[in-house]
DNA sequence: GCGGTTCACTGAACCGGTTCAGTGAATCGT
DNA sequence: ACGATTCACTGAACCGGTTCAGTGAACCGC
């Protein structure tokens, strides 16, 4: 049967046959079945820390792209900000499903992801992971964090608050140190705030941010949806931007362009990320028996100045 | 092995013996191999038009929800816009890899749809389908467009533009149907515009849009990323919102309440919509011995009015 | 005309689980 | 003390493909 409908060792004329007979029945091979002799599914995990960041969603639809050229389908899921979450979905993940795992984590210094690395093809993509794996996408935060903060300083702002994505049970969260480090160099004052994704908790947590006393002249969000957060705040706090108030955002999404003022942003190409980390996780797959080479594919930000940061008066 | 771990027919100390043993080779059952014998994958395809549309992308993300709750996992493509794509995508996903198939269609007339619920249970989200399937929810487009185009009529406006997602081979567009229809009963004159969902494709289509002479007061956009590149290109054009030019979408993301000005939108709870999608879907998958029942979910649109449209004068 | 090779085709093993049926020992009642 | 029943455990069939090895017929050259 699987020799006549790829014609090996079969005369045209039996292919032929096959084939029409198969087309009538509506016959397509079982394709579970063909996973399991095989040893591949085609199937690759992608495991986001919050699909509810406009910047993931976007990623995701580029990797849909970038995966879908190599011959591979993608199964998504959502940690949804929560670390523990994130380790069970890797889990189940790992049971076999899928050729590999994309995943930007959330809580890069677990176990876990060693563990997962020896099971199977494991491309990371953000922070940095301390043990090896079969390649890494690498954002370069440290730098991407430091324009903004050295723009804003730059500017003549003193006193600025850092929105990040809440992590709540990371110790260390890398990009958070990047902040307290490059303000102490800086002699900014900083208040750093966990923010969820969504537009309204962000914007909850930036009503209360302005509402803080003194009030900061600028606010620096780790994304951009928590960047549309603050627009909505301080529109509803009748704070004129960039006037009243700077606003920095992160990863360069398309509605910075859109928002009014336009978002001054952390730029990476997500096309770009997506495609690399599909290579890497491609030529894992093909080539299992090679050592994991841990190949890093290094992401340099660039910032994006747009209208909505000005020179603190 | 199998009775040993789930403790059938198996004394305590023996199960535990042989969980321990699992745990600590890192022993996971072989996903493939169960999906083999059980006829279950627990996986279910997502088909989206175009995952470019912030729309559908924040309907995958709450479909994650809802299908994770009913123990299913989320494999998405994206048609990205083409009906033949669709189909061929459709096709692959009908190999057997899913237990079922949610799909908002670019084409709704294909034949393709019934073929593929003969096969596998099939939800379809938005338009109708002229065959029956195992359950659809069901967008009331005639409602939801009646309302903007009422909305805009009642303010004065008599020359509007309507930009639709581009669905280049389809024939009959249902939304766009249905505007011809409105629009004749309303004595308004709408010139109907394909745009793609990308903001900077949307905001070239409306830059030529509005560079079009008699200029219309008020776009109406089939989706609110289609809305987004609205307001870039009237911010080109220096044209002031609503002053001078009244903008309506479709969808009522999150981001409408963040534009400035808010944008006037047409609303359906995704995450109630996703919920009765994944409930029709599970009901399919576990009860297949049921005639298709063909259930069907309307949901109804409700207008958002925001301070993007206004009386023309 | 006969041995050897090519060729199309067929039966069986295998992937890694689940599950059914069968085995032997221990426990029960009388 | 002996047969009947319960119980833990083991071997084998099965899911639906892929692929290897084996079969028989046709075809080649000498």
């Amino acid at each position: 049967m699987s020799y006549a409908l790829r014609g090996i060792q079969t005369s045209p004329e039996t292919q032929k046959r096959v084939r029409d007979a198969a087309d009538e029945l509506g016959y397509t091979a079982h394709a579970v079945a063909r996973a399991l002799v095989s040893g591949r599914t085609g199937l690759v995990g992608v495991l986001s820390g919050s699909l509810e960041d406009l910047g993931e969603q976007r990623f995701v639809q580029a990797l849909d792209r970038a995966l879908g050229e190599k011959g591979f389908s993608m199964l998504v899921t959502d940690a949804r900000g929560e670390p523990q979450r994130e380790a069970e979905l890797a889990r189940q993940l790992g049971d076999r499903w899928v050729d590999g795992l994309i995943v930007s984590p959330l809580d890069p210094s677990a176990d876990l992801w060693e563990q997962i690395a020896e099971t199977l093809p494991l491309v990371t993509v953000g922070d940095a992971l301390p043990g090896p794996t079969v390649g890494e996408v690498l954002f370069d935060n440290r730098t991407g964090v430091s324009l903004v903060l050295e723009h804003l300083h730059a500017l003549g702002h003193r006193r600025v608050a850092v929105l990040t994505p809440s992590r709540p049970t990371t110790p260390d969260r890398p990009a958070e140190v990047v902040v307290q480090e490059v303000c102490r160099k800086l002699d900014l004052s900083a208040t750093v705030v966990n923010s969820p994704h969504s537009l309204e908790g962000a914007a909850r947590v930036a009503a209360a941010v302005l509402d803080g006393r003194p009030r900061p002249t600028a606010i620096f969000c780790l994304s951009d949806s928590i960047a549309c957060g603050v627009y909505a705040a301080a529109y509803d706090h009748g704070l004129r931007l960039p006037g009243q108030l700077s606003v920095a955002g992160y990863d360069d999404h398309p509605i910075a362009n859109v928002l009014t003022p336009g978002l001054t942003s952390v730029s990476w190409d997500s096309t770009d990320v997506a495609a690399a980390a599909a290579t890497l996780l491609a030529a894992a797959v093909d080539g299992r028996r090679r050592a994991r080479s841990g190949s890093t594919i290094r992401v340099v930000p660039r910032l994006v100045e747009r209208r909505s940061t000005r020179r603190h008066s």
